[in-house]
DNA sequence: TGCTATTTGTGTTTTAAAACACCAAAAGTA
DNA sequence: TACTTTTGGTGTTTTAAAACACAAATAGCA
């Protein structure tokens, strides 16, 4: 990792349409905007990890990053999937707490770090803006409460799938419309997936032999997404 | 269920120490007291259900409620326990979705429903309380993000210690200082502990025959603390 | 009060998924 | 380039927990 402040993405994580950010009187970005810092990451790069304190909310302007929790024995439950642009660690940074997950660029990857300070600041300001974020949280709690109940009911083909249909939800596809747009490697899917890495090869065949998917490496292929669906929904 | 706006625990909702809206300004508090409706409901009464809109901001001002999902086959996961004075059904309102969970008093309870609007209102106009619900949602995600690992990851002992100290540190206990406050069956253990009523019922005589608790009907009398704590941990 | 329904409790069987073991292919790296 | 490490792939064994099956106790109810 090293420091830039010169590229201009940063930029984006406030004035990206898509940004929560995205609204905010000019004063009140011109406050976020000065005060971040840039940085890049290589693929597999650290940004931060459990136990460490949060500096400020971090923007990620390029690249795709896991977020995952150590459970027993140093299992990884990846409980996030970042795409820009959008944010990571505001969890820890909004419940005052020390991070409770990791997060692992899975590409190389670009961020920025807007001071905690002058956000607040904004925050207390702007009462549509802390109802966004309000509900930007309630949303992301509705999703981990869901994944909760299917990690835990679901069998290892329904698992799979729903992972499947949440990579391609999250980050579609490439031009010809039936790749998915993200290379996980198989231990990463099945972290994703709450299995093994030998259950997940072995799942995954069996979909590219049920001609649902194919498989290209580390390309997904969508063949018969209906069917993807229908194995995501019975289980 | 029946309405009655005349009992003033409902008023505790607002004024109680423990609760968010405490520290709002006298203003801000005639607002919300002025649009809110109350109501009783018996044991294992239905205060809301799964795709119902929700109408307000539910306070529980006395009694105990269970917040679960339906699963695969209708099996269900407790994702939280509600105790007086706090708050159910906040996500989805937030969120602006219909309820992904269901809400069930598990002992007579009375809650009151704060109109939408005139929360927003205040949320708007006071940035501190907006922070306030900010971090109480992120708590509540890094709740469950916690929860989401352990019931995937630990072993059947693992959960339920881990069932039981989460009770302990909801409720607290009896006069007696053991016993924990609240009453649950051997099912909705289950339920909160991602197993099948049958092993819930095993795995407690288990931790009764190694002396860990002791139990008397759906009394749960904590023998052993520490040792819960290393199940928990090790489990 | 007796009758039904639910909850609790225990033994047995089945099964889904982990664990293990091993080899092949690919990707880093010296 | 050869060498090491990581990732992908497959068969076999083991095991934790579900599923099933059936009493006993308790609670709800007429």
């Amino acid at each position: 990792m090293y420091y830039d402040n010169n590229f201009k993405d940063c930029i984006d994580c406030i004035n990206n349409e898509n940004s929560v950010f995205f609204g905010l009187s000019n004063d009140e970005k011109k406050i976020l905007s000065q005060n971040y810092t840039c940085s890049k990451y290589k693929k597999n790069e650290v940004i931060y990890k459990e136990g460490d304190k949060p500096m400020g909310l971090i923007c990620l302007s390029k690249g795709k990053v896991k977020i995952f929790k150590e459970g027993i024995g140093g299992r990884e439950q990846i409980v996030r999937m970042a795409k820009p642009v959008g944010f990571i660690g505001y969890r820890a940074l909004f419940a005052n707490e020390n991070y409770i997950s990791s997060a692992i660029s899975i590409e190389e990857s670009e961020v920025c770090v807007l001071d905690k300070a002058s956000l607040l600041k904004v925050i207390k300001n702007n009462g549509d803006f802390a109802l966004k974020l309000i509900n930007l949280l309630a949303k992301e709690l509705g999703f981990s409460n869901k994944r909760t109940v299917t990690l835990t009911q679901k069998h290892i083909r329904g698992r799979l799938a729903e992972s499947l249909l949440f990579l391609i939800d999250t980050y579609g596809y490439e031009e010809d419309n039936k790749t998915i747009k993200v290379y996980l490697s198989r231990g990463d899917l099945a972290n994703l997936s709450n299995m093994t890495t030998s259950n997940a090869i072995r799942t995954l065949s069996s979909f590219a032999s049920e001609k649902v998917i194919a498989l290209n490496g580390k390309k997904i292929i969508i063949k018969d997404l209906k069917m993807l669906q229908r194995i995501n929904r019975l289980g």
